[in-house]
DNA sequence: CTGAAAGCGCTTACAG
DNA sequence: CTGAAAGCGCTTACAG
């Protein structure tokens, strides 16, 4: 059974020292070009790689990024680690993914490990359970910078790349608005939502501008509350000029069940406008038109914040990433 | 900045050796009570964990394992780590989740880094692209079982525990059967992927068991495609009673477009089934009736396969999850 | 230009 | 029952 390579078992089959030898692979300027050159080439052919576990505990860095998310089952958050994974490659990092499948305790347990691990930094979306900050503000002090997205604390100092909730709310808005539709049936979701004020404050705003419009607005904090909330609220548009407007793809999961339930058909019978991050909108003939949140986009950010941190910068700073539309089929 | 506690300093605060606080930590029986019981006390106010890169570097073993799977944006997978963090918190491990993007060449990547890691066993799903092997041999060799999982080589000598191809496809034209079902449009994916062949062979063969029954069979390597051919074949079907046969949420998810894209709707107009791993069939109304793959089994019995390797059962097992039919209102 | 040595934090065979 | 010592594989200040 050949073991990995190691150091010492090329330092040997050469006749140099271990020293030399780690030198010669980081093309340290002391070493010769000729000595580099045998040894890179033995390195080479043994496949040698160092073993993490000992540079992590000489160094103590480790090129590891971890990304903790509540979930893994969304489109959102997948595209965020897609692009923090590219970028993360280029620059010779690795990325590991952990799930607090939304439970604090779990998020304080994955804490701790990235702690132990000494990864190079964190990007993480909290659970809605969160409530101290204190770990992460820790963990910015010892070094392992803490990049918040996302579901982000409400705590002012600390880096924060967010969707800009206002700014789709009032996108969404906007093209209800420049259709001509009188009445809508906003469902929003948990009250207690810090996205979920934001996101019903601008639209709010933005709807009351138009003259007679007739906003009803209905919450609902599950997929099937928005089914059954939007079941009791239908009969009393139908046949009137009217749109619904779902703020998040949960949301839009359930109105479209009880709309498909009662046998009413975008553009034709009512216009529906979601904000989304683009994979549900996409399921329905017509597509939906929504107002879509990136997660790639705040994956780009997120990283080029993180590399700011790690180059030094230490003041905190708030990123908000602006929405677009994109016009589908069913308003 | 308060450094992380270690042995040493527990031993220096206590006046006794590092290696008696190792032992004593581990309940090692040559330890006295008393003593035992100071050294616990102090590590607990410390907040003490051993440092995991010295403890690898140490005994070689790392308490983690690696999922590695093509996407993250899949239910199935989903479900499948859900499983396998469940099981792996009450054994003491942690979970790496890797991401291969269905390319050879990070699969390799990731590969390499479990290696060096001495992750202490990896449950893998691998890319479409994936042809040699080899690799994967040589960890299991090494002492790194590895557990293939849904997507599974070809070769017959390794632990492989995969989805019901054949059953979920026998009970999905059972169900068709059922209901008297004579014209069948069946959609079936990439014609050269183990998958496809093993649930159209099934399936044509039950559906061949009924009389006058006509089946028309069609692929698709995407969701677009899937809405494109089934598009063009369904103005055929308009009138009689039939049904559409779905073998993955992709193909789904295109198929039901063209659905609505007609206007049709089920179960009235045509009866619907498919394939899948539960999310997509919710999302319509009626929901789609569907055989189930469920991720959840197929993690809970890799885990259990997992830990027979890891306890020493050297042979290589083959473990087929039987699926089963969840009845929605399509057909 | 090269090497010997110390040390990161742990475990464990050996000695007492 | 407890401790001194070696060593896992690496890096780096120090010496030559």
């Amino acid at each position: 059974m050949n073991q990995n390579p190691t150091l010492k078992k090329i330092a040997e089959r050469l006749n140099v020292s271990i020293s030399t030898v780690s030198r010669a692979l980081k093309d340290h300027p002391d070493i010769s070009l000729e000595t580099k050159k045998k040894i890179n080439e033995l390195a080479d052919l043994l496949e040698y790689d160092p073993n993490p576990y000992a540079v992590n505990l000489r160094t103590h860095s480790s090129k590891e990024f971890a990304v903790v998310v509540p979930s893994l089952s969304n489109f959102f958050y997948h595209s965020f680690i897609s692009a923090i994974e590219e970028e993360a490659r280029i620059f010779g990092y690795s990325v590991i993914i952990y799930r607090s499948s939304n439970d604090a305790k779990i998020e304080q347990e994955i804490l701790k490990s990235c702690r132990h691990k000494r990864v190079s930094g964190i990007f993480i979306a909290i659970t809605s359970e969160t409530t101290d900050i204190a770990p992460f503000l820790k963990l910015d002090v010892h070094g392992i910078p803490v990049i918040f997205f996302d579901k982000v604390p409400q705590y002012e100092s600390c880096n924060k790349i967010c969707v800009g909730d206002e700014h789709a709310a009032g996108i969404a808005a906007e093209e209800i608005m420049n259709k001509g539709i009188k009445n809508v049936l906003a469902i929003f979701g948990d009250k207690n939502m810090s996205i979920t004020k934001a996101r019903l404050e601008k639209f709010s705003s933005v709807i009351g501008q138009g003259e007679d419009v007739n906003l009803q607005i209905l919450y609902a904090t599950s997929t099937d509350e928005a089914e059954q909330v939007t079941l009791a609220a239908l009969p009393g548009y139908v046949g009137r000029k009217f749109a619904v407007f779902c703020m998040s793809d949960e949301i839009l999961a359930g109105s479209m069940k009880a709309i498909q339930r009662k046998g009413l058909q975008a553009p034709k019978d009512l216009g529906v406008i979601a904000i989304s991050d683009g994979m549900i909108p996409l399921l329905f003939y017509p597509e939906i038109t929504f107002a879509e949140t990136s997660g790639y986009n705040l994956g780009k950010l997120s990283f080029s914040r993180m590399m700011r941190c790690i180059a030094g910068s230490s003041f905190a700073q708030t990123i908000v990433d602006e929405s677009r539309l994109v016009v589908g089929g069913s308003m």
